[in-house]
RNA sequence: GUCCCUAUCGUCUAGAGGCCUAGGACACAGGGUUUUCAUCCCUGCAACCGGGGUUCGAAUCCCCGUGGGGAUGCCA
C-alpha cells in the first residue's frame, strides 16, 4: 500500500496573506486532497522579533474563507502537533545536539555580523559561514566557553569537498548543486529558537510530510535540507517547488510581486471587492495548467483536475486585469440577493435617497460589475449629476449629436411630463423613446443616447434611460432634461 | 562576484520530434444581437529570444550565448 499523502502549509505570522502564499496553500491543499491525503497548517513563528498581534487569525480567516480546510492544525488539533513551532522549541534542540554529536553541525561562538558592515550586492562572495573556524574547536575549547555560558548559535557542518548533492523534484526534475557553495547555515539562533531552515526539517519529518509544496525560491537551499535528513538517517520527502509570482512596477519592471505592483494580500483583494472563489480560481491557473481550454472551476473542481504535470516552471507575472474579468464572471453568476446584498456593502448609499431602489439598482448593476469596489463611481451620478461635455452627445453608431439630443429632449419633455409619476415607469418610459423613434423613422439608439446622456452625464450607465429616470425620480429626471438643453444652447 | 532556475502572442498558457498554416483565455480593434451603453455572440490583431548542432523532419532533444528571475540573513 502506498503512503498516504500529506502535505503541509506553513506560513509565518506576518499579518496578511500574500497570494503567493495562498497559491503554495491551494497547491498543496490541492495535492493532498486530489489523493485523498491530509492538509496540515503549521505556524512558523520562530522569529520573535516578527512577532504580529492577531496574525495567526488572520491565517486561519483566510483559509476558512478560501475554503482550504486543514486536517490538522494548531485550531483543530491532530496527532503530530503542537502545531505551532514556538510551542516545539524543546524539541529542536536536542535534534540539534544530536547533529553535533554525529560531527553533522558544531557550536559557533562568533558575535553576530554587524548590520552596517553589509557588502555591495556587487562585491558580494560566498561566505562559509561561521567566520571564526568555530568548527575546528577542541572538545576542550567548546567545554570551556559552555561552561562560561558564551552565548552561541549551532551551525551546519558542510563538508565542501568536491562531492555535489543533486534532487529530483517534482516540478523541475533533478537539480545538482555542489557542495562548496553551501554555506555553514545556522540551525539553532542564540536565542534557542531553530531556524526556518532547521524547523522545517525536523517538523516536516516528526509530522510525516510525504510532499513539500513551496516557493523556487528554496530550490538553491534544499542540498543543505538533504544533508541534513541524510545526517539525521530520514527519508527524504517529495519536493515539489513552486514558480515565482512576480510583479511589474509603473516603469516596466519585473520583480517579486510585492506590494508596489498594487494589492497582493488576500484580505487586501477581497476589500477591493474580489471574490475569494474568483482569486483561487485565478492563482490556480498563474503556474498551473488543467491542459485544457476550460478556466472557471470551483474548488472542488479543482481538486478533480489537479495534477503536478500541469505545473508550470517559469515565474509568471500576476495580471489584476484577467482577475477582474474572471471576478466579473463569478459575479454574473451569483443569485440576484447574494449579489444585492455583498454588493450593498461596497455601494456607499447608506441614508441616501438609493436605499430603498438597491434591489432594482442592483439588479441593474450585477451585469456590469467587474469588482465591487467600482459600484460607487458606477451610481454616483444618480446622487448628483456630474459636470459633463456637450460631446458626449455624439455618437456615431447612434448617428446621436447634441442637435438630435437638442430635438429628441425639446420633443419628449411634454410627454414625460404627463406622468403623474416615474416610479415603477422605467418600461414606460423606454418605450415612449422607442415610440417617438418609430413616429420619426430614426434608429431607436438616437433618442436614447441623447436622453441617457442628459439624465446621466454619462456614456455608461447601469441601465437604460428609462431604468435611471425613475430611480432619479420625475422631479430630478426632469430637472437635469431642462439642464441638458440648457446645455446644448 | 558565485551558484541555481527559467525562456511560445503585451499577459496567463496549450504544445512530450511529423497532428503547427503554433491552439485557448485576458487585453485591444472591428462587426452583430438587444430598447441605448454595458452584457452576450462573431471576426481580427498578436508569439516559438539568438546561434550552432542531432534528425528525413525541431517550438519540442543537446550545446553555447543573451534576456529574465531567485539564492547567497541568528527572515521565512
Amino acid at each position: 500500500m502506498t503512503k498516504q499523502v500529506r502535505t503541509r502549509f506553513a506560513p509565518s505570522p506576518t499579518g496578511f496573506m500574500h497570494v503567493g502564499n495562498l497559491r503554495t496553500a491551494l497547491y498543496a491543499y490541492l495535492l493532498a486532497k486530489s489523493q485523498k491525503g491530509n492538509f496540515v497548517l503549521r505556524i512558523e513563528d520562530t522569529d520573535q522579533a516578527r512577532y504580529v498581534e492577531n496574525a495567526v487569525e488572520v491565517i486561519y480567516a483566510t483559509l476558512k474563507s478560501a475554503n482550504l480546510i486543514h486536517d490538522e492544525g494548531p485550531d483543530v488539533g491532530g496527532n503530530y502537533g503542537p502545531y505551532i513551532q514556538s510551542e516545539r522549541k524543546h524539541l529542536y534542540k536536542d535534534y540539534a545536539l544530536e547533529l553535533v554529536k554525529k560531527g553533522a553541525a558544531y557550536y559557533c561562538f562568533c558575535e553576530k555580523h554587524d548590520e552596517d558592515e553589509e557588502v555591495s550586492q556587487d562585491e558580494k562572495t560566498f561566505i562559509e559561514g561561521c567566520p571564526g573556524h568555530c568548527a575546528n574547536l577542541s572538545e576542550a575549547e567548546i567545554a570551556e566557553k559552555l561552561a562560561k555560558n558564551t552565548p552561541y548559535v549551532i551551525r551546519q557542518k558542510i563538508n565542501r569537498d568536491g562531492s555535489t548533492t543533486t534532487f529530483n523534484d517534482l516540478v523541475y526534475g533533478e537539480v545538482a548543486i555542489e557542495n562548496k557553495v553551501l554555506d555553514d547555515q545556522i540551525l539553532l539562533k542564540q536565542d534557542g529558537m531553530p531556524t526556518y531552515n532547521f524547523a522545517n526539517v525536523v517538523d516536516d519529518h516528526l509530522m510525516n510530510i510525504t510532499h513539500v509544496v513551496r516557493g523556487s525560491e528554496y530550490l538553491s537551499s534544499t542540498p543543505k535540507y538533504n544533508l541534513l535528513y541524510q545526517a539525521f538517517g530520514w527519508d527524504i520527502p517529495e519536493y515539489v517547488h513552486l514558480p515565482l509570482i512576480m510583479g511589474r512596477d509603473a516603469e516596466g519592471n519585473v520583480s517579486k510581486l510585492s506590494k508596489r505592483h498594487g494589492s497582493v494580500s488576500f484580505e487586501n483583494l477581497v476589500q477591493e471587492g474580489y471574490l475569494p472563489e474568483a482569486i483561487i480560481n485565478y492563482i490556480a491557473l498563474l503556474g498551473w495548467s488543467p491542459k485544457s481550454d476550460r478556466e472557471i472551476f470551483t474548488l472542488a473542481e479543482l481538486t478533480e483536475a489537479f495534477n503536478t504535470n500541469g505545473l508550470n516552471k517559469a515565474a509568471a507575472i500576476f495580471d489584476y486585469g484577467k482577475l477582474r474579468w474572471m471576478n466579473s464572471e463569478y459575479i454574473k453568476m451569483m443569485s440576484a440577493d447574494d449579489f444585492a446584498k455583498m454588493a450593498k456593502a461596497f455601494a456607499q448609499i447608506d441614508g441616501t435617497a438609493l436605499e430603498s431602489k438597491w434591489q432594482s439598482l442592483a439588479n441593474l448593476l450585477q451585469q456590469r460589475t467587474e469588482v465591487l469596489s467600482d459600484i460607487p463611481s458606477m451610481i454616483d451620478f444618480l446622487l448628483e449629476q456630474p459636470e459633463y461635455d456637450t460631446s458626449l452627445f455624439n455618437h456615431k453608431k447612434s448617428k446621436a449629436s447634441p442637435e438630435t439630443a437638442k430635438k429628441v429632449i425639446t420633443d419628449l419633455l411634454p410627454e414625460f411630463e404627463k406622468l403623474a409619476t416615474f416610479d415603477g415607469q422605467a418600461e414606460q418610459l423606454n418605450q415612449m423613446i422607442m415610440d417617438y423613434a418609430a413616429q420619426n423613422e430614426i434608429k431607436v439608439g438616437q433618442p436614447m443616447w441623447g436622453v441617457r446622456i442628459a439624465v446621466s452625464g454619462k456614456t455608461v450607465t447601469p441601465g437604460g434611460p428609462g431604468e435611471i429616470m425613475e430611480l432619479l425620480g420625475k422631479e430630478e429626471a426632469l430637472k437635469r432634461l431642462n439642464k441638458a438643453l440648457a446645455l446644448i444652447g
